[in-house]
DNA sequence: TTTCTGTAGGGAAAAGCCCGGG
DNA sequence: TCCCGGGCTTTTCCCTACAGAA
């Protein structure tokens, strides 16, 4: 499996029409400049610091964004967007000859969050517009395919509309019903009605707020039939059970190895990428897991005393 | 033999989201 | 149309065991 996927800068920006933006209401206006600003974040953070063009000005001071005659994104100045396509292509050794439509960049998609030790944290795309997006780039050739194309927008819609009614004006899901679309569109709002009294966590949906209740009251209603051991959720007894049958659904694309786990999996696919995303900051050493990070730590720690024993023995 | 490292199995907790049925 | 329960998927963190290399 390749981790990475390479998509254009069309595949993550939504391109409407003038006519499409003027049906935008404040708010979905606003969500977009925060969804985009949030995409060419992930760009800077991952080093192309000329992602900080022009657009991401206009976004930041929430500029118009739809200009006559030239649509969305076309930089103030020509020749920074030009340096900026420059760099992209130098670094990733793709053609000049499509440069005027594309611009090449890596994207991790959702299944494969980036993981940026040196902020000891994984970093995923994390709005769900943006990893709607994602889902589009799956297999995606570096062909420019901008929505503005009818003949790439009304097949791709289809994808997503057949035999249902109901569809996202911002990300184009479609719905077999008007109530499941409100509901979606609490992901691009960010509206949660159900709140927890009691730590005030929110969420989108009653249910979802029931299941959290469950870790507040310690209750758990499912329970394995084989060894007795009880869960709050149904997946994790399902995750559980597999431990009894041996299923190991998920299987690696390179060796065939099976798992039981789709963690397990993508913790496995490390060995084979040689990725190593967790990094000593003592020493620099790095390691594909970050059990085995802390564990080296501690042969660390290890040093530490003996140093400290042998500054005492050096004072005496 | 000991220590360290690579790798994998599995547990636990939690959240996001969708679907179908009442 | 709304609510609800159920289900799927994913993430994060953790502990542990085993094998092999140094």
């Amino acid at each position: 499996m390749q981790p990475l996927e390479s998509v254009t800068f069309e595949d993550v920006a939504v391109d409407f029409t003038q006519e499409e933006w003027a049906l935008l209401d404040t708010s979905q206006r606003k969500l977009f400049r925060d969804v985009m600003l949030e995409n060419i974040s992930h760009l800077v953070f991952v080093g192309y610091q000329h992602c900080k063009l022009d657009v991401t000005f206009q976004l930041e001071q929430g500029e118009e964004l739809w200009i006559e005659g030239r649509g969305f994104f076309q930089s103030h100045s020509p020749g920074r967007e030009s340096a900026f396509k420059e760099e992209l292509l130098a670094t990733q050794h793709i053609s000049k000859k499509d440069t005027s439509t594309i611009i090449p960049m890596t994207f991790h998609t959702p299944e494969d969050p980036c993981e940026y030790n040196d902020l000891g944290e994984d970093f995923s795309p994390s709005s769900t517009l943006t990893q709607h997006l994602l889902t589009h780039t799956e297999k995606t050739p570096n062909i420019s395919k901008s929505h503005s194309d009818q003949s790439y927008l009304n097949p791709h819609k289809q994808i997503h509309t057949r035999g249902k009614s109901c569809e996202c004006h911002l990300c184009g899901k479609a719905f077999s019903n008007c109530s499941s679309l409100r509901r979606h569109e609490m992901t691009h709002t960010g509206e949660k009605p159900y709140e927890c009294h009691i730590c005030g966590n929110a969420f989108i949906q009653s249910s979802d707020l029931r299941k959290h209740n469950l870790t507040h009251t310690g209750e758990k209603p499912y329970e394995c039939h084989l060894c007795g051991k009880a869960f709050s959720q149904s997946s994790n007894l399902r995750q559980h059970e597999r431990t009894h049958t041996g299923e190991q659904p998920y299987e690696c694309q390179l060796c065939g190895k099976t798992f039981s786990k789709c963690s397990a999996l993508r913790r496995h696919e490390r060995t084979h990428t040689g990725e190593k995303p967790y990094e000593c900051h003592l020493c620099g050493k790095a390691f594909s897991q970050c059990s085995a990070l802390r564990r080296h730590e501690g042969t660390h720690n290890g040093e530490k005393i003996m140093n400290v024993f042998s500054k005492y023995s050096d004072l005496r």
